[in-house]
DNA sequence: CATCTATTCCGTACGGCGTACCAAAAAGTT
DNA sequence: AACTTTTTGGTACGCCGTACGGAATAGATG
């Protein structure tokens, strides 16, 4: 007694040589799904996700609220595939060769994909459907560890940790944007503002490591014009932690 | 012309010696912001972020809805405060003596705090206050760090780096927890499920090495009992790195 | 050609959300 | 006792995702 198939897999997978594709009955649909799914992340990317509502949506095509149903099966189902797509449309650069290089690499077109499509980071607490396009990156953040002695399941988990990081760095930066634009306030602006305040209402608690790195992380952040420098401290250390792994594994194999 | 200062500090720093707390007018409140934060937090941990509601939580409360905007302004700063709540209520255990214990411990308490409120990984695109507990757990996570050849800059770095990589391997985690809810099967049985209807689709693609990981990954983590070994491989690496790089500081100031 | 059937389009509507507004109730001040 | 301040909670507004059903339109069939 087989479960039935995901039927997201099919709207997913739709380019694929799987689909019938004969002449078929009834009023022509107007527009593609991929009309739709560009449309949705065009607007995703100026307002978020939040930002990003079936009728606006639907407006923004010239159709009725209701017509995207006959497109999408929801909105759910539209965040996945905007997902995917979004990661389909990226070209993939060939590897370098070093591999230090092309674990930077993996990292960094993950940083580009974020800062271009910072939604992606609020799509939590969804589904994680497989598609071409997540397909297509995993075996090219793959094809980058492959044969340099990692196992199957160090692979995996050295692209999780590479990807991880990059989302958590971009997490934070946006953190900051978001605070500058709903508060109006730069980060120097804000705790010039609140600085009396903190002292009143923290009277009591001392934070003399917090307030002495926080000033100094404050002011080398806000005067950092290329936000990637703080990317770098990071990365580079999981990627020394990652080669003395894989030469330490190289040197008991010999 | 200084700004007017956040509103919401007075509220996150409410049990500092700030408040003025004389006898005051006008009718008592039943409750006390603390006794809201804590119900939104009950809530919050059991049915997670979308299943918190301002009505929801007013009559779990025995309050009327708009009742409860004379404790908290709004929706939001609930949100702020519950986050500042729950990382002020965990007790934060003395640093043991090595470093890379340390390090680990700041990742493991940020584990355990990520299991026991999943939601706070779902908070994002929200400002980020400070408030008491915030601010003790960024004292605490330093003073880990304070003493052993880092600067200011990437003290602050290395916490944001491991907290970061924790927060991303429970958010991993929990995207399956979520797609097992969602769908009712396991991983294994959704592959199994699916297995047919992905060999139609992907029609003409080939993925060896997404493939081949993909399903030693798939076993190796369904068989895992023990989540935390997800973590273990990538924090290691980790710590591997930031204590390579600190002890090339020593080596180099001698 | 006319008829049937499958499909898309879209207006209406339902329940839920955050919350603005306001009158009634309750407490302290005078 | 009168006044002032605050909490309470009912009603309502404008959003949201989407269930439903009728009208329009296409190919398939006679």
């Amino acid at each position: 007694m087989p479960t039935q198939p995901d039927p997201v897999l099919r709207l997913l997978w739709r380019h694929g040589a799987g689909e019938p594709q004969g002449p078929r009955r009834g009023r022509k649909q107007r527009l593609s799904v991929d009309d739709v799914v560009d449309a949705a992340i065009r607007i995703a990317d100026r307002d978020g996700l939040s930002g990003l509502s079936m009728r606006l949506l639907a407006t923004d095509l010239g159709l009725g609220a209701m017509s995207l149903y006959t497109y999408v099966p929801g909105r759910d189902e539209l965040l996945a595939l905007m997902v995917d797509r979004a990661l389909g449309r990226r070209e993939l650069p060939a590897m370098p060769d070093g591999l230090p290089d092309r674990m930077a690499l993996i990292a960094r077109v993950q940083y580009e994909e974020l800062q271009e499509h910072p939604w992606l980071l609020e799509i939590s607490g969804l589904r994680a459907w497989v598609g071409p396009g997540a397909s297509d990156r995993y075996e090219w953040q793959l094809s980058g560890l492959e044969g340099v002695g990692l196992d199957d399941i160090e692979m995996d988990q050295t692209v999780a940790l590479l990807s991880g990081f990059v989302g958590s760095v971009v997490q934070a930066q946006q953190r900051i944007r978001q605070d500058e634009r709903t508060s109006g306030l730069t980060q120097a602006e804000w705790w010039a503002a609140n600085a009396d305040e903190l002292d009143v209402v923290m009277a009591g608690r001392s934070y003399p490591l917090a307030g002495r790195v926080g000033a100094a992380a404050g002011e080398a952040y806000q005067a950092a014009t290329d936000p990637a420098r703080e990317m770098e401290f990071g990365l580079a250390r999981i990627i020394d932690g990652l080669m003395s792994y894989i030469e330490g594994k190289q040197a008991a194999q010999r």
